[in-house]
RNA sequence: GGGCGAGUGGCGGAAUUGGUAUACGCGGCAGACUUAAAAUCUGCUUCCUUUACCGGAUUAUGGGUUCGAGUCCCAUCUCGCCCACCA
């Protein structure tokens, strides 16, 4: 007698789809297509985490069901290789990034096959091989070709004894946080992608995407568009003037005084000799300050720059102050402040005792009783606007400025364009040089890639630039008989991760970077899995497509039709996995412990929705492997039943399974297969009954489920249900009386539309009798889809 | 502070359009097999009352709409996530 041994089934399958490849997508194909990917990994020293194989098999179950519907399937892989902890390591011991990383894509392709996915591996890509980023870097050419990625100043953390840039998280305290030295805030020339030119088109087209709401309400608050006008205000003796992004233009008359933040350039002109001091003191401790700093301390801070503008709307002259509650990167980094109706303006005029002009009226019987009121209502205090609805003098102000030439509507976003160099070797180069009066050029195509040198010291050195600056081989180029030197930024991880689901569809062109036909039959990318990035990587992807859309690159503008954003897998505790903790659960020993991929796979479908975080369960895990050790026993170890007498339930779990796959309800699609097996326990399992829960299973347990089609000399298709066969002969209609549960009746299933024949039966049964005798019937509900009656009585 | 989402047995969770609440699994209990244990198989398992039947209660709390509410509406409480001085 034999036993289920998944290790040993496993072995062989996996050996057979290595010979076999039969998950090659075909990119010339009559059939409908499906393109399906998850959010490619970074291959860590670690190896695989029970959280990518939550990720992959979502995405291996969704492939192999098409793939068994007789779609043409895509599922490519792919390893994001680039970023610090790679270049961290070569910093440590001297072993090139290079050479770590394929190691480590070495493992985790391993450890993938371990899980038997169905992947299409002539497609495997990886974003540090030169023949990947050469395409990386024409993307970046593209983009700077039609100004969209642009080098602009702006301020950055920096350490003056490390001479590097520092992360917002890498200040503590205003201090480096590796050599305790105090940081300044330096302006520093920086690449950005103009991502802000596509804010408007990338908003309204959330709502088109069948995405999850939650991601879609993050990005949309994200771009942060907000309405209003820009109002050019005169100051008192200067010639400057101050330009204010507001979006309450109807509260003009309200502006008391107005605010800079303390970056702002045009302090300096408009300054008073009795405040410079102060000014130039607070302005410098201002920009010290850290994000983190200015969380903790929200009191308002400021002092006057003795310097006084014109209230344009009734010539009032109101002081000029510098605060660090204004943000230099929103708007224009100066307010007009009106404390009657707006908060933050408000505290401020408290404590420093500016005025406070109420110019909306709170209409009568306001439930809002803060002091200061952020509604509509009448306009009051206002001249000429007086009487008016705030809402129509937020329009007419305008109209009113535009005339005087002072005003005009603006729309501002929160986003900000993408800031994509990095002083970091491990990344991609970007494929700039500069002349001899410091003009930017771009590398022809010719001469891409620029490849990242191999060097032996990856720290950053004094020069505050990147280790890549130390290669005089990498720095020297001639561009057009012109001898220039190389940019020594890298490109953000992110930019190489923006384009690879296009680069899937053809990843060993060497003469583009995708082919526009191909790319065109496979993308947009049908369902996209993932369980990070809402923000950055979605908006990035997002941001390129419509690029190289309207570029003629691509047909489409939008790059995923649909987003499956998977929850974690938390250690038993429910505390997420960690290795300081201890409490991380290997993969891979999983199943070598015994389980098999089979298990493991169809446990972590199982273990909850898709969608939420889970907890690792030691014990769950068990009640998977005897689900699967039931079904190779009733194939492999059971007589097998002659009589067919399953054709109910098994049309049911056929409806059942192929309903919850395709609305990704993994965990109630295993459900019904394990009611269903615990049925043919009981009555016993045909050949029908088995070859179809094979198919079933096979996209969450495929490697059993091959074993088992193999031995029933089954094909794979996936199979249909028969409407006709999803009723028994009898259907329990149950009665209730006002609503509560009192008899179950079996009706023969032709009488169940019968609504006058139901009432009937109901009313004539014994156990209903006993709550309706002696009373009147008021009514009687026959809700005949439900088999359902409901008599109600007084 | 703002935005979004969620509260169902001892536990993870199911209930798809307002129509049989607690599917499936874990854990627990009992039994079969076994010298014994493991494995496997069978049955029971929301709570209260009851030997059992019957009955009653129950989807965070309170109210509402409806013949009928886990599901819709209002209020309250709790938890989670995201954003956080964005003018």
């Amino acid at each position: 007698m034999s036993h289920y041994d998944p290790l040993k089934i496993e072995e062989k399958w996996q050996k057979r789809w290595e010979e076999e490849q039969p998950f090659a997508a075909k990119d010339n194909d009559n059939r409908p297509k499906m393109f399906l990917a998850e959010m490619f990994p970074y291959p860590s020293g670690a190896g695989l985490h029970v959280g990518h194989v939550r990720n992959f098999s979502i995405v291996d179950c969704l492939a192999r069901f098409y793939a068994q519907n007789e779609v043409n399937v895509l599922r490519p892989f792919g390893y994001d290789t680039f970023g610090l902890p790679a270049e961290n390591y070569a910093i440590k011991t001297g072993i090139a990034p290079q050479e770590v990383t394929k190691t480590n894509i070495d493992n985790f392709r391993k450890q993938a096959w371990r899980l038997g996915y169905a992947i299409d591996w002539s497609r495997e890509i990886n974003t540090s091989d030169p023949e990947y980023y050469k395409w990386t870097q024409w993307c970046f050419l593209q983009l700077f070709k039609k100004g969209l990625a642009y080098q602009a100043e702006s301020y950055q953390w920096w350490c003056p004894v490390d001479k590097t840039v520092l992360a917002n998280e890498q200040v503590e305290n205003g201090c480096c946080w590796r050599c305790g030295h105090e940081v300044e805030k330096k302006k520093m020339k920086q690449w950005f992608f103009k991502i802000t030119a596509y804010a408007d088109e990338l908003l309204e087209e959330i709502d088109s995407l069948d995405w999850p709401e939650k991601i879609k309400t993050m990005q949309k608050n994200w771009i942060g568009r907000s309405e209003g006008a820009e109002i050019v205000f005169e100051i008192d003796g200067h010639k400057e003037k101050l330009t204010v992004f507001t979006t309450r233009p109807d509260t003009l008359f309200g502006a008391t005084f107005m605010v800079l933040a303390p970056e702002s350039e045009i302090i300096k002109k408009i300054v008073s000799k009795d405040a410079k001091e102060a000014v130039e003191a607070y302005c410098k401790a201002a920009i010290k300050k850290s994000e983190i700093e200015r969380q903790e301390n929200k009191e308002k801070t400021g002092v006057f720059t003795g310097a006084y503008a014109i209230n344009p709307a009734n010539g009032a002259k109101i002081p000029i102050w510098v605060a660090d509650y204004v943000l230099s990167g929103y708007g224009t980094g100066a307010i007009m402040a009106v404390p009657a109706h707006d908060d933050r303006d408000h505290e401020f005029a408290e404590k420093f005792d500016l005025p406070i002009i109420k110019v909306i009226e709170k209409p009568l019987g306001s439930t809002d009783d803060s002091e200061c009121y952020h509604g509509e209502g009448e306009i009051v205090n206002s001249e000429q606007f007086n009487g008016q609805d705030s809402a129509d003098v937020r329009e007419a102000m305008v109209a009113w400025l535009e005339e005087r030439g002072i005003g005009h509507k603006k729309v501002t976003y929160r986003m900000r364009d993408w800031l994509i160099s990095r002083q970091r070797y491990w990344g991609c180069p970007i494929p700039i040089a500069y002349d001899k009066n410091g003009k930017a050029h771009a590398i022809p195509e010719d001469q891409l890639p620029v490849m990242l040198p191999k060097i032996d010291d990856y720290k950053p050195d004094e020069s505050g630039r990147s280790a890549l600056a130390k290669s005089e081989e990498f720095m020297k180029v001639t561009i057009d008989g012109e001898e220039m030197t190389r940019e020594t930024d890298t490109l953000d991880g992110y930019a190489c991760s923006s384009w690879y689901l296009w680069r899937y569809t053809d990843p060993h062109n060497k003469k583009a970077a995708w082919d526009k036909k191909k790319v065109n039959y496979w993308a947009p990318t049908d369902i996209y899995c993932g369980g990070d990035h809402a923000v950055a990587h979605l908006l990035y992807v997002r941001f390129w497509c419509k690029f190289f859309a309207d570029e003629g690159y691509l047909d489409f503008r939008e790059p995923i039709k649909k987003l499956l954003y998977n929850g974690y897998i938390n250690a038993p505790d429910g505390k997420k996995m960690s290795k300081s903790k201890g409490n991380v659960i290997d993969p891979l020993d999983v199943i070598n412990q015994g389980y098999g991929a089979d298990t493991l796979r169809t446990y972590e479908l199982f273990i909850g929705p898709y969608n939420m975080d889970a907890a690792w369960s030691t014990e769950a895990i068990g009640g998977v492997y005897r689900f699967l050790n039931r079904c190779w026993t009733l194939c492999f170890d059971k007589k097998h039943a002659t009589k067919d007498v399953n054709i109910v339930i098994r049309n049911k779990t056929i409806k059942k399974v192929t309903d919850d796959i395709r609305r990704a309800n993994f965990n109630t699609a295993v459900a019904a297969l394990m009611e269903y097996v615990n049925e043919l326990y009981k009555t016993g399992a045909c050949d029908e009954d088995l070859a179809i829960l094979a198919k079933l299973l096979k996209p969450f347990a495929p490697h059993l489920a091959s074993e088992m089609l193999e031995s029933l000399k089954s094909d794979d298709v996936w199979p249909q249900y028969e409407a006709k066969y999803l009723k028994a002969d009898t259907v329990e209609v149950v009665v209730q009386v006002n609503g509560k549960l009192r008899a179950r009746l079996a009706v023969p299933v032709e009488d169940v539309e019968d609504n006058a024949k139901l009432e009937e039966l109901a009313k004539a049964d014994e156990k209903v009798k006993t709550f309706t005798d002696g009373k009147q019937i008021i009514k009687t509900i026959v809700v005949a889809k439900s088999h359902l009656v409901n008599i109600v009585v007084k």
